[in-house]
Formats: C-alpha cells, structure tokens, sequence
DNA sequence: ATATATTGTGGGTAGTTGTGGGTAAATATC
DNA sequence: GATATTTACCCACAACTACCCACAATATAT
C-alpha cells in the first residue's frame, strides 16, 4: 500500500543473485501507475547507489533537461553523470530488474542490498556504503536541516 | 467523539500481538475523515516511538519532498531520512495497523503500548519507555514553556 | 435488566513474494 | 560455421503476508 502513485517510501532488504538481478518490493512495484507499463529507468546515483526511476517520471526530467541550457555547467554535469548511465528495463515475472555491471561497480553491490524509498525514485544501496555515508552526514550543517524540516513537516 | 476531524487526543492501552498488529483506538479510527480512505503512514518519531499519521497528512508531506531538487546533497539526506522508515497502510476489518519490524524494534515494543493522539498524529510507545522519557522531561526549563505560551493559547 | 452491537485479541488459510536455478534463444568468439 | 558465452524467459518452492473468521469483553440501546 502507497499513499500515492508513483511514490515510493520505506526501506527493504534484498539480495543481487549471481546473475545480476535484484526485486523490486511488491509495495513499489504495487505503487506503480499503468502507464509505466511496468517499466522502470536505472542510473548512477549522485551517491554511489543506483536510481531507479519509474519510466514516466523518468521521461518527464528527459523533458525537462531538454528546456534547460547547457550553458549552465551544473546542466551539462548533471547530463553527462546521470543521463549517460540511464537505461530501461522491465522487470521478469518475478518482479526482478537486470542490473548493469557498469551500475553494479559504482555503487559497490555486492549480495546484500538496501532499497529505499525516495518519494519519485528509488535507490538501490550496498547496506554498509549506505552507514559510511550516514556517518558522514551526520556531521553536515544542522541549521540547513533544521530550515528543511520546518518548511515541510508541520 | 472527537472535536475536529483528523485530529486526535486521549491515551489508551493496547497490546502488539505475535505478528506485529497493533489496534488503532475506535476514536481516533473515527476522527479519520473518509478521503483517507482508512489509512495511515507509519515512521520513526524523533523520540523512540512511532509516530501514525493520516494519509492525507503524509501525502502533505510527501508532496513537500517531491519539490526539493536531488542535486542538493542535503536535500538527499533529508529525504532519505524523512521516508526511510515510512509505510503506508490501512487497518484491517478488526482495525488493527500492521507494524515493520524496524519500527518495532526501533521503539522497543513489547507486549504492551501506549497509543497517544498528538493532535495531527498519533504515537505508539512501550509505556516503560515512555516513563523514562517523562521523568527527563520533567527538569526541562520552564523558560522554554513561558517561549511556547507566546505562541499559544490554552 | 436484557438484548444488541461494537471492540479488542487471537489464530487459520490461501495466495503472494523473494530467491534459486534451468533451458532455450541470442550474441559473441574462435 | 561451429562453439562458447551471455541474455531472456520459465518453473519451483519455502517463507511470508493479507485476508478471513472466532470469540470474549465491553459498550450501547431498548
């Protein structure tokens, strides 16, 4: 159950079997609207895990990145980083998508992984990269999280 | 009976049966307005409880973290953070939530819960738990009270 | 005071979900 | 062109979950 379509929360504990595939939790997979037509876009992270986008969310930024100029260098990197990596896969009648060693590499998966809910993605993470990186963000700037919090939770 | 919809006051006694159900009280299923559609979202409190809010409230939420850009790496954690541990569902014909077991763990339920309606939310905590807790906050300054009773009236 | 409905708690069962592996088609290699 | 390697699709099965019913206790109505 999701409260919205599209929308993913929550965190669940999967494996990478030997060949690469990893399952998508039956909550996301529920969550997904028709017209995604059960597809979802795999990336590069910003961190090192994997985004998973549904495919018309995905096409919508493909959208958006077409407005926007490339004489903005934040653009062009944001293309050339995440764009680059992107491709589509369905998942198999298990509910699993094919991951890509490319993917599999950069963000260090090995059998255990976490999949976490980010509202319109997803992210696939190796368990332990993912506490590194907490570590370290519990040391980031306490008053601009502090600011976020007030805007959006009431 | 409750004053406003959506809205929840009163403590009550339940008990977390072998598979995690925990009953929401009859009031506060009542207080739901319909466009909830019976459900909740449930996540980690700021303290060690759970904290159940009405759908409609999370979407809120929700809706909020979707307009924050993922280039921004606080942006990412506060995100991560924010839904991580939240899922959405609704009760059964008993009217009971079914509990995650990171939740549950996270909170140190046992057997026994206090169920606490705080207003937009609810909060599930292990009554000892709760006990601690009070008897911290009871040597909190009474200056940060007279700060609050400038913003509102009892 | 008695009957009726609601509420809280427990458990059973059928269907779903996560994980592994197998087989055949497609692609690449020699 | 024959053989090896990868990829896509299929099946199997254990574990789990959602859904259902039961029933005692409490509350509400008559």
């Amino acid at each position: 159950m999701t409260a919205n379509l599209n929308t993913f929360t929550g965190e669940y504990s999967y494996t990478v079997d030997n060949k690469g595939r990893v399952n998508i939790p039956a909550k996301f997979r529920k969550a997904l609207s028709a017209d995604n037509e059960e597809m979802f876009v795999i990336t590069k992270g910003l961190d090192p895990c994997i985004w998973v986008y549904p495919a018309i969310v995905w096409k919508n930024i493909e959208n958006n990145l077409k407005n926007l100029s490339s004489l903005s260098a934040i653009n062009r990197t944001f293309i050339r980083n995440t764009v680059r990596y992107a491709s589509a896969t369905s998942y198999d009648k298990q509910g699993r998508i094919q991951l890509t060693s490319n993917l599999i590499d950069y963000s260090h998966l090995k059998k255990k992984t976490l999949i976490i809910g980010m509202v319109n993605k997803i992210e696939i993470w190796n368990p332990d990269k993912l506490k590194e990186i907490d570590k370290k963000n519990i040391k980031i700037d306490n008053n601009a999280y502090d600011d976020l919090a007030e805007k959006i939770i009431i």
